[in-house]
DNA sequence: GCCCAGATAATAATATTTCTTATCTAGGAT
DNA sequence: ATCCTAGATAAGAAATATTATTATCTGGGC
């Protein structure tokens, strides 16, 4: 089956809906992102679009999944900020973590804890720990763009 | 209170159990890290610790977070593979990541699904998702684990 | 105190991500 | 169809993060 029609139709009515652009750039990395498996990587969409548009720059590869990303086509595997941050809090506890700004924010819930290893998770190797992570928009980034729109 | 003794226990008990050296800068960063508040960065430790500790390199402290990682200390914070990867996948799934070669397995769970987000997340902001996030050693890298120890 | 496997510092190299600026183009207006 | 321009891109440089190399140093068992 090619679905490549209809999938490209997402794209186009998420650009239009958002009043952006549909450039060759942006249809060939929303391709690629539907050919990929897994996660990938910005690397591994770059390279692949290069083969198909060799002038592309991975500044616009990196601008478009951004891009992408506040469309809510793709989503970002946690801290998108490029610097690893650590939990010196080992003790069971989730995450909210802001798709703005990437802060993380520690929280527990008495409803939800302790929280159970789902017996499908298990078959990926030996579990070390879980917990709940949470994506959105944290109060501060929330005030911060509603100031900028005025 | 002064608890910085009762938490160099923990240090101390953790590095000679592996048969691993106490010296200054684990000492420096294992103190920086429990000063530390939210989810330190490395820059962030390197910078604390070099105050009290000019001439320490940023690949000591690389090593050294990378050694308490593995040591159960401090938990890093999802990818440490400094890439940043995309989830093409945008319904709800959940993740196994794997803290040593840091692949990301996704899966669906009967039994939990749908996640409903608890009610001490929202009060962060505005909630886009919620998922899983199972850590753990993956079966390629148990496997290749117990090869090397032969 | 001596010794040496393990640990570190200094430096360079590599990888990732962002910035700057000149050029180009999608798509609405004409 | 052509023109026009705000928005988008390419190229290159720069900033930042991370890892590798190698010579030197040191914790802790003897």
């Amino acid at each position: 089956m090619d679905t490549s029609g209809s999938e490209l139709s997402v794209l186009s009515a998420a650009l239009k809906g958002a009043g952006i652009r549909m450039t060759h750039q942006r249809i060939e990395v929303f391709s690629e992102l539907q050919a990929s498996h897994g996660h990938p990587s910005v690397t591994e969409i770059y390279e692949g679009v290069r083969k198909r548009l060799p002038s592309i720059s991975p500044d616009t590869v990196y601008r478009t999944l951004r891009l992408f990303s506040e469309l809510g086509l793709i989503i970002p595997h946690s801290s998108t900020s490029s610097v690893t941050r650590f939990d010196v809090n080992v003790h069971e506890h989730h995450h909210f973590v802001c798709t703005r700004c990437s802060r993380i924010f520690d929280f527990t819930s008495s409803s939800i804890d302790p929280l159970e290893v789902p017996r499908e998770a298990e078959s990926f190797g030996e579990v070390q720990g879980v917990q709940l992570e949470v994506r959105g928009i944290c109060r501060d980034c929330l005030r911060r763009e509603r100031t900028q729109e005025e």
